[in-house]
RNA sequence: GCCCCGGUAGCUCAGCUGGAUAGAGCAGCGGACUUCUAAUCCGCAGGUCGCAGGUUCGAGUCCUGCCCGGGGCGCCA
């Protein structure tokens, strides 16, 4: 939906402007009247029916500085809006300790309708345009994807998704780790495979180790290095058809040996130019203690090989060299411990440390029957990707794994997950839309639409027009904070809202046949919407 | 010892960066299908928001201390 006309690179608002927002303007301007608030005034939904549709606590931030009591300060208010809002406002109320709260008028609500059809409808509020890089899954080309990567999967792509639905230019990235000791590890756990004898300590032990072999032909002689580049290949090979069943679907699969030598020369030539290299101890430092890390960090050790965070170096620096104004990095929680260093060094390279985003996933911890099951590649105890998705499918799985925070915790009972996929308020939220595929079909192809009407709207059919409504601020805060669970939680309340709508209102029959088309048609676009930021699909019927 | 993330209903989790009587899904109990899709709907029940202080008109949310669970603190990758 990008494609085409170029567009200013600093938004003007007015493409955001919609019904709230107005309204949050003209409450502002009301108040700008009366005083100075502590801070910018709430507008928001109460969760409580009976007060109101909108609901304001700007009287309680001005009487400080109004010198007056809130309550009066609420009326004042009031006034100041009637005469701002007219036949908008159809009443206004103030409540407990100075809230404000507001009924607009159906006819506000009808015109509120034609905003929510308006194609990119939630989209596009992005205040400075960037072009930005994701990068995530990362996962070591030694072994299977597991519910890890997938949750990680899930979630990165779900940010990409709502950052260009945002409006951003973006890149999702793979940075494969094809370089180091566990290639080599893993060459000698296909060897011994290829040979039949017993995986070396701390080798691969699972059976894919052996499946893997069996692909390489004349595996038991190839030199290791061969060996690991063979096994590596159809390692990432496999990993790329797991993530397009999965619905992610990389722009740049990145080789850490790429960066060896020239990459980490060149990284460190820039550090060094920045002064911040020294040596000590026969070793090569960088002074990331400088930038806020514990302490500097070994790049070079003292026998002459390059340490994992000389990659990063190089990676970094060749990430910033491609023109990227932002930078984030999904990592699993077993790094978050690389976090200051990596930022640290960011900023030795002479580079913003809020450019670079380091987002840290909590892990899937593997549960059965009540016991807690560790995942490990190694062992080859765990969950693939694969397996989850062929027990609960793509869109209950993205969902299960997409619908929490990604700073918690998720026990994963794949016995539980099986038994319950069915119960997924995933299908619920298909299903709304399904259905207003139905009345559509019902109704035919050529009934009309509008968003005129005469009588009262059902409360049914003002709370999901407020629903639609909230749209582009869930969409602004689930970017903002990285938080693609709110989406989800978004569009569960959504369909919910529309099922109410559906219940008390008849909409093909009716004499309001054509409004109600048109709120349906809304209702069905953001769902799908919805669901398509989270990388589920959006079914015609079910 | 230090650092990061959690602790909210029986279970899994939200809680819009300080607002009114703390929510949802699942599980439980009781109801509703001659109707635009019952993968649905309605009702009931379920809580010392880990504990103790503090900040203020107001704290699940912010501050301090402690408890519990998970993860991390290499010249490993």
């Amino acid at each position: 939906m990008h494609d085409g006309a170029p567009r200013d690179p600093v938004r003007s608002g007015t493409l955001m402007t919609g019904p709230i927002e107005d309204l949050r303007a003209a409450v502002a301007a009301a108040a700008s009247e009366i005083g100075e608030a502590s801070s910018a005034p709430t507008l928001e939904r109460p969760r409580q029916a009976g007060h109101g549709d909108f609901s304001t606590n700007a009287a309680m931030l001005l009487a400080k500085s109004a010198g007056a009591p809130p309550r009066d300060i609420a009326e004042r208010l009031a006034a100041s809006l009637d005469v701002r809002l007219g036949d908008d406002l159809a009443s206004y109320e103030v409540a407990g300790p100075g809230f404000l709260n507001l009924v607009l008028s159906d006819g506000w609500h009808r015109r509120a309708i034609a905003h929510a059809l308006a194609p990119g409808f939630g989209g596009d509020g992005a205040q400075q345009l960037e072009k930005v890089n994701v990068e995530f899954v990362s996962a070591n080309p030694t072994g299977p994807l597991h519910v890890g990567h997938a949750r990680n999967g899930a979630y990165g792509d779900a940010l990409a998704r709502l950052l260009e639905f945002h409006g951003q230019d973006v890149t999702r990235e793979f940075y494969v780790n094809d370089y180091g000791s566990q290639v080599v590890r893993f060459a000698e756990s296909l060897r011994a495979r290829a040979r039949g004898e017993a995986v070396p300590e701390g080798g691969y032990k699972g059976d894919y180790v052996a499946e893997v072999a069996e692909q390489i032909p004349g595996a038991a002689e190839l030199e290791l290095d061969e060996l690991g580049r063979r096994g590596v290949a159809v390692m990432l090979e496999r990993s790329k058809e797991s993530l397009l069943a999965f619905g992610v679907d990389f722009d740049i699969w990145f080789s850490e040996a790429t960066l060896h030598p020239d990459g980490v020369a060149h990284g460190f030539d820039r550090l060094g130019e920045m002064g911040e290299t020294y040596r000590a101890e026969g070793a090569l430092w960088v002074k990331t203690s400088e930038h806020g890390d514990d302490k500097d960090r070994v790049i070079e050790r003292s026998n002459g090989e390059h340490t994992y965070f000389a990659s990063d170096i190089a990676y970094h620096v060749n990430k910033r060299e491609r023109g990227f104004d932002r930078l984030i990095d999904v990592w699993g929680a077993d790094h978050h411990g690389y976090v200051q260093r990596v930022k640290a060094m960011f900023e030795a390279l002479g580079g913003d440390r809020d450019k670079l985003e380091l987002i840290i996933m909590q892990f899937v911890h593997l549960v059965e029957r009540g016991e807690r099951a560790q995942m490990s590649k190694r062992s080859g105890e765990f969950v693939s990707l694969d397996e989850l998705v062929a027990e609960i499918g793509v869109d209950a799985a993205r969902w299960f794994l997409l619908a929490r925070s990604h700073d918690t915790t998720i026990d994963l009972d794949l016995d539980l997950a099986r038994e319950q996929s069915a119960e997924n308020p995933v299908y619920y939220v298909q299903y709304a839309h399904a259905r207003i595929e139905s009345v559509k079909r019902k109704a035919g192809p050529d009934a009309n639409r509008t968003t005129d009407g005469a009588g009262d709207l059902h409360p049914s059919e003002r709370a999901l027009i407020q629903k639609l409504l909230t749209f582009p601020a869930e969409v602004q805060e689930a970017t903002d904070r990285r938080a693609p669970h709110r989406i989800a939680a978004y569009a569960l309340e959504l369909a919910q809202s529309f099922t109410a709508f559906y219940r008390d209102c008849q909409i093909v029959g009716s004499d309001q046949q054509a409004f109600r088309l048109a709120l349906s048609d809304a209702a069905q676009a953001v769902l799908a919407r919805a669901l398509d930021l989270l990388g589920v699909s959006a079914p015609q019927e079910m």
